[in-house]
DNA sequence: CGTCACTGTCTTTTT
DNA sequence: GACAGTGACG
């Protein structure tokens, strides 16, 4: 079977008609999984009919509500699975939802369009690319690729990365995606940014995509809007097919996704968004809470329930975080209550470094061990991903065994990027990105200048690199051991490309691992990672091996970026505050409590209020994830690069309410004594550390002198002349007999004439064919 | 064309 | 303290 939870065979455009009236069961015993919910959640799940905003506090069993709906539309028989769409933001939620479902029903439900925002769309997508200028085998970027064709713009524009950094850019671009904003379409307020070069940027960056028969992320939403505003009968057929409509993580959706939500549920109104405005964490990448706030003018006639009553946390660790969401402004909020006893208080406690944080986290572990809790039962949640090292470090010493989650995935390997990027060139021969990723690895003796050649002659012909080499290759322009290099390498392909269409996929990306050379490059490199590389080689072959086709897995790679980790295992889970929503643990360590890590600089610096809104939102999800003991702890000294930096504590430590905590300062080194909350660290700790410094002091540790800044010449790029000649297509208009001039060959007389082939007698080089857009007339 | 060593940049968070 | 981009050299 396959794995991709988005392979659901059986779509029925003919299925718009519900089950048969007879069929349905409005008047069944409620089975006892409704029965067990509480008023509001029960509330919930049987409000069928019309627009539902569920608001559900953290703990407050919400997907347990949104499955339980699901399977009594399902149970009563009000629609075919087909005829239910469930959105969730994760893969991990969609999987548990799956799971969950199929469990009440007692059965594998088949046919429910159930997945994350972007599976969906992407499934919708390609059905219907060619209607908004794709084929149906486009390529799904990643970050990667996407930075890449954006550094190639830049400077295909003639522009500075250093002035431009592609990193800004592309989070430019994202973010009008996230707001449905295609290239035609940027609204005056937009038409400035990267000093107004950005709109032409954006246009050029987007044909590039459409040219490479890919999307990037953003477009899987953007083209179905355009998909559905653009071709009535499509939206119709999809109107109607989807009888209800299920949302999680409302409070997370972009503009496009709310768009596309609302284009989806304009004919059966039938829409469940559950959601926490308290829990939006995603402001950063497009999130608009204001989806969420405004649901009820935006669905008319909607009913709202809230769930409030916790399941998960004490009364200490609800108080905590209750108090301490409570300093935002922005939110409609809500009281949670709980009926479990009163626990621990919320641990605060201060340490010297990040390696005692590290340490002290490690013996609490250990101490919990002994007691018999099970080490999935404890999670350290941090603020940003390179926090875990010191605890992977610590746990590695003392022996606990850890998992580190969403860390550097699977996917993101550089072998097996490669290795995808060989089947993504077989799949389709127009994607650029990743042949240019693997023409000369391993190295075929392909240097740049063959390579720019053969970019520039892409470019003038405006075709795909392949498609280029086709005809490069029956000239002289490349040089003998280079052309037949690359004759070789293309010659492979076409035959992999052949096979692939006979063989079963597993075996010919092991004919193409192995004939490549990849494998062999591997094997013969002396560095220690290189085993480890041939084994997640192996390991990829095995994946493969739990899908159909190239396709399909392509899809996954691109969509379910996480590996399924093995829950079974005995660990501690290492991840960051946002990779845990949704999870709970009995034991949650919250390092990393000062200001500048958490909240941090920079989405102070960025979106002022507004961040530190999301900041400490972010704080009370981390909070809200334990079951029975949260325990903070911040350091008064952190490395950061190479520089020891003194730390203040995080201004979230003096919002958590005082009943609540229980303070624990390493002696001599914090001054708990000192009323009013948490004023810092003592002076015999760290010189200098005082509050309101919020620089912090540092200290230069590092070895070498590092260049003085300020004046750091700028490189002076050369421009050679060939890159300014562009010919139009009237230039190329050649007569035999014309005298031209060749960039390598020289002066020349043209002999013979081949479509945009010329063959020229050089008077240096002698006879050469070459391409037509590299001469110019003399 | 490939390799090595040096430099500056960076870390928020992800489908 | 990692990594990509760059320049010098073989």
């Amino acid at each position: 079977m396959s794995s991709d939870p988005f392979d659901l065979s059986g779509f029925e455009p003919e299925a718009a008609a519900p089950p048969p009236e007879a069929d349905r069961g409005a008047a069944l015993p409620a089975p006892d999984w409704l029965a067990r919910l509480n008023e509001a959640q029960g509330e919930a799940a049987a409000h069928l009919d019309g627009p539902l905003l569920v608001l559900a506090g953290a703990g407050t069993g919400k997907t347990r509500v949104l499955v339980s709906r699901l399977a009594n539309i399902l149970y009563r028989r009000l629609a075919w699975p087909s005829q239910i769409l469930a959105v969730t933001f994760t893969n991990k939620a969609a999987r548990e939802m799956r799971e969950r479902v199929d469990q009440l029903i007692g059965g594998v439900v088949e046919g429910l369009w159930l997945g994350t925002f972007h599976g969906i769309a992407n499934r919708i997508l390609r059905r219907h690319a060619e209607l908004v200028g794709l084929k149906q085998n486009f390529t799904i970027l990643d970050d990667d690729d996407q930075l890449r064709l954006i550094k190639q713009i830049i400077e295909a524009e003639g522009l500075d990365e250093k002035q431009l950094p592609p990193r800004l850019l592309k989070g430019q671009f994202d973010r009008l995606k996230d707001r449905g904003l295609a290239p035609g379409k940027l609204p005056d307020s937009e038409t400035g940014f990267a000093e107004g070069k950005g709109p032409q940027l954006y246009r050029l960056y987007c044909e590039r995509l459409l040219q490479l028969n890919a999307c990037d992320f953003g477009d899987l939403l953007l083209h179905n809007l355009t998909l559905f505003r653009e071709h009535a009968q499509v939206l119709q057929k999809y109107q109607h097919q989807f009888r209800y409509i299920l949302v999680d993580e409302y409070q997370d959706t972009n503009v496009a996704q709310y768009l596309w939500l609302r284009l989806l549920a304009q004919k059966h109104h039938n829409i469940c968004c559950v959601g926490d405005d308290d829990q939006s964490i995603y402001g950063w990448r497009g999130a608009e809470v204001g989806n969420i706030l405004r649901f009820e003018k935006d669905f008319e006639g909607a009913k709202i329930v809230r769930l409030e009553r916790n399941y998960r946390s004490t009364p200490h660790i609800l108080g905590a975080a209750s108090g301490l969401i409570a300093h935002n402004e922005s939110r409609l909020g809500k009281t949670l209550w709980t009926e479990l006893n009163e626990g621990e208080k919320v641990i605060v406690q201060g340490v010297w470094d990040g390696d005692e944080e590290a340490r002290v986290a490690g013996e609490e572990i250990e101490t919990l061990q002994r007691d018999g809790v099970s080490l999935n039962q404890m999670a350290i949640l941090v603020r940003a991903g390179h926090q875990t090292r010191a605890f992977e470090e610590r746990f590695l010493t003392i022996g606990v065994k850890y998992r580190v989650v969403g860390g550097l995935r699977f996917y993101e390997r550089r072998e097996i990027r490669d290795a995808i990027a060989y089947l993504r060139v077989i799949m389709q021969p127009d994607d650029d990105l990743a042949f240019e990723r693997i023409v000369n690895v391993p190295k075929r003796g392909l240097g740049e200048s063959t390579l720019q050649m053969l970019h520039k002659a892409a470019r003038a012909a405006g075709r795909s690199l392949t498609a280029t080499l086709d005809e490069l290759l029956q000239t002289d322009e490349i040089k003998p051991k280079q052309r037949n290099t690359l004759k070789a390498l293309m010659g492979d392909f076409a035959r992999w490309r052949s096979q692939a269409a006979e063989l079963p996929h597993t075996e010919v990306a092991e004919i193409v691992l192995e004939e490549s050379g990849y494998t062999r490059m591997w094997q013969e490199d002396k560095s220690p990672e290189a085993p480890g590389r041939l084994e997640n080689l192996k390991e990829l072959i095995g994946a493969l091996g739990e899908f159909e086709n190239f396709a399909g897995f392509l899809d996954h790679v691109a969509l379910v970026m996480d590996t399924e980790n093995s829950e079974d295992a005995e660990m501690v889970s290492l991840m960051t505050l946002h990779a845990a929503k949704g999870l709970e643990f009995d034991y949650i360590f919250l390092p990393g409590w000062e200001e500048e890590l958490f909240p941090s600089r920079r989405s102070l610096e960025g979106n002022g209020t507004a961040g530190l809104e999301e900041e400490r939102r972010l704080a009370y999800v981390g909070l809200t994830r334990a079951r029975k003991r949260a325990h903070i702890t911040y350091a008064a000294n952190r490395r950061i690069y190479n520089q020891w930096t003194s730390a203040i504590p995080s201004r979230f430590l003096d919002e958590l309410p005082p009943d609540h905590v229980e303070q624990r300062a390493a002696a001599g080194l914090y001054r708990s004594a000192r009323p009013g909350g948490f004023g810092g660290f003592a002076d015999s700790a760290t010189a200098g550390a005082n509050r309101g410094d919020y620089g912090g002091h540092t200290w230069d540790f590092s070895p070498q002198k590092r260049r003085p800044a300020g004046l750091i010449e700028g490189r002076v790029r050369h421009v050679s002349d060939d890159d300014v000649v562009q010919h139009s297509p009237d230039d190329l208009a050649f007569g035999l007999g014309d005298r031209v001039f060749h960039v390598k060959f020289g002066y020349g007389r043209i002999r013979g004439i081949e479509g945009n082939k010329l063959l020229i007698a050089f008077e240096k080089a002698g006879e050469k064919r070459v391409i037509a857009s590299f001469v110019e007339k003399a």
